[in-house]
RNA sequence: GGGGCCGUCGUCUAGCAUGGCUAGGAUACCAGCCUGGGGCGCUGGCGGUCCUGGGUUCAAAUCCCAGCGGCCCCA
């Protein structure tokens, strides 16, 4: 039995691999001396600059423009929209002095933009043929968060992107909520393997200033949910309290209706890395790994010039077919370097040695199922292209049987009670996501530590007459999602 | 929000109970040799404000206080 590099048992301790694994492979460096705020290195920096990519088009696909807000928001400005600022001012970070100057007005680093994009929107919407307005930017938040912190999960600065769009009826503002879904399902799933539940979160637990909140979950392998994106239906209650109005045809001034898309970039990664990956480090996509072929010679040393010179022409191959391809030409032994690139989770190796040189034929290793194929020179480009996308579906489909053996449904408390450490989701009937509800959900937190994420936007169905709420026991009236969250 | 554990070369760690020698080792790294289809090995070298600040003491990595940072558990 062979030693590991890595070699942490990720399904027994979760923590400890997701802890171990990211300093290990050089994603981030979580020495920077202030709480919740980490260095990122270039293996996630690389990764993360991919997501963003891959969301960016999407977005813009779909009619979005990118642009970028300051960094600071006055204090009047945060304080415009009462529920907003109340579900915020607990962890703003305040800018307070200019040198030795106090300021006076302080200014909050943004928890979020709506209050600094707000303000604009005003003066650029004019009439309805300023509609709709669709912008994005990516960039970091503040959060002066009081729980534990944990890199790429929730940190006190994360990245993230922000879009916030305006329309002129409310019918288009939910048809965005529903474009921010598919959006979200085309990249976080189709592009990167991880599938997740959208929900509409019950009204105690929305966005402060949102009319509804719909969000993503995924299950974590410890069988945590992960809010990885969140889409919020805003109707007019900051466009009233920041004067967004518009003429409409008639030549009456109206309010308009907003939405805005909160995508985690930080927590989709989080999340790939995490669900993923095994107990020899990680498995990336294909789609976002930093390099995605890493070439490995083997030779002695009589056979070293050959050997190099083919390990170039596949190099330039690759590189010319616009995949990212290294060559590992370090001192290192072939069998060191083998499991260095495993544990960093680069999908394909290609193996070359003086046995390759003669045949013309290149032998590939597929990291997500370790297994060894071997291919001739002139259809490696080719086999590269349709590994990268079996790898993806492999991953894929495996996150998917992990999401669904973590779905359980549950018709009573004591149910509930006996599914509720095995993490994941639990579906039972409640009395209700409207505030009236709070009171049961509260109960449920105390009693068992499941959460009411809410309920599903994907084939919702009302319970039947007889079902009761599993805490109150008055009559059921949604199906819900529960779980414990990190 | 509540509770617990922890902080020593880049990393892991010995030493701390009972204060006392130049803070020891492994790994990584560098140089040289050797080697190469799953982690060879050898020789030498580099590397530490013992988290920070204060206190007790003839003497503090070790005891006390505060702060900073990290991890875990519970609600």
């Amino acid at each position: 039995m062979s030693k590991e590099t890595f070699n942490v048992d990720k399904n027994g301790d979760f923590s400890n691999w997701f802890n171990r694994i990211i300093r290990e492979a050089q994603l981030i460096d979580d020495r920077y001396n202030v709480k919740g705020f980490i260095v990122h290195r270039p293996w996630s920096m690389s990764m993360l600059k991919q997501i963003y990519r891959l969301y960016e088009d999407e977005l813009e696909e779909r009619g979005h423009k990118p642009v970028l807000f300051p960094t600071v928001i006055p204090e009047d400005n945060l304080s415009k929209e009462e529920e907003h600022v109340e579900g915020f001012k607990a962890e703003v970070f305040w800018v307070t002095h200019g040198g030795d100057d106090k300021l006076e007005k302080k200014l909050a680093l943004r928890p979020t933009s709506e209050t600094a994009f707000y303000p604009l929107y005003s003066l650029w919407i004019r009439s309805i043929s300023d509609l709709p307005l669709k912008l994005y930017q990516s960039c970091s938040v503040f959060r002066y968060e009081t729980k534990s912190t944990k890199p790429l999960i929730r940190g006190r600065e994360f990245l993230w992107i922000e879009a916030h769009d305006v329309f002129a009826t409310e019918e288009e503002a939910y048809k965005q909520v529903e474009e921010d879904m598919e959006i979200a399902e085309e990249v976080i799933y189709e592009k990167l393997g991880v599938p997740f539940v959208f929900l509409e979160r019950p009204q105690w637990d929305k966005f402060k200033g949102a009319v509804k909140t719909f969000a993503a979950d995924c299950v974590m392998p410890d069988g945590k949910l992960l809010q990885i994106a969140s889409t919020h239906y805003l109707g007019q209650r900051f466009s009233k309290a920041f004067e967004i109005a518009f003429l409409d045809s008639g030549g009456a001034r109206k309010y308009a209706y907003q939405t805005c898309y909160g995508p985690g970039i930080w927590r989709i990664l989080a999340a790939v890395i995490s669900i993923h990956g095994d107990n020899n480090g990680l498995i990336l996509p294909f789609e976002i790994a930093p390099i995605q072929v890493i070439v490995v010679p083997i030779f002695v040393r009589e056979h070293r010039e050959p050997v190099e010179k083919y390990c170039m022409e596949i190099y330039r191959g690759l590189k010319k077919a616009g995949f990212r391809v290294e060559v590992d030409f370090s001192d290192k032994t072939p069998g060191a370097k083998y499991y260095y690139w495993e544990m960093m989770g680069v999908p394909i190796r290609a193996e070359v040695g003086l046995r390759e040189v003669e045949s013309k034929h290149v032998t590939l290793f597929r990291r997500d199922n370790r297994s060894r194929m071997t291919v001739q020179l002139d259809s490696l480009v080719e086999t590269i292209r349709k590994l990268g996308y079996e790898i993806l579906q492999n991953i894929k489909r495996k996150a998917k049987e992990f999401l669904e053996l973590r779905v359980f449904k549950a018709k009573t408390f004591d149910e509930v009670r006996d599914l509720a450490d095995k993490g994941g989701f639990i579906i039972a009937p409640f009395c209700s996501i409207d505030f009236d509800g709070e009171s049961c959900a509260i109960r449920l937190k105390e009693a068992l530590g499941l959460e009411v994420r809410g309920t599903p936007l994907k084939n919702r169905v009302k319970p039947s007459e007889e079902e009761k709420c599993i805490v109150c026991g008055r009559k059921a009236g949604e199906y819900v999602y529960l779980g414990k969250s990190y």
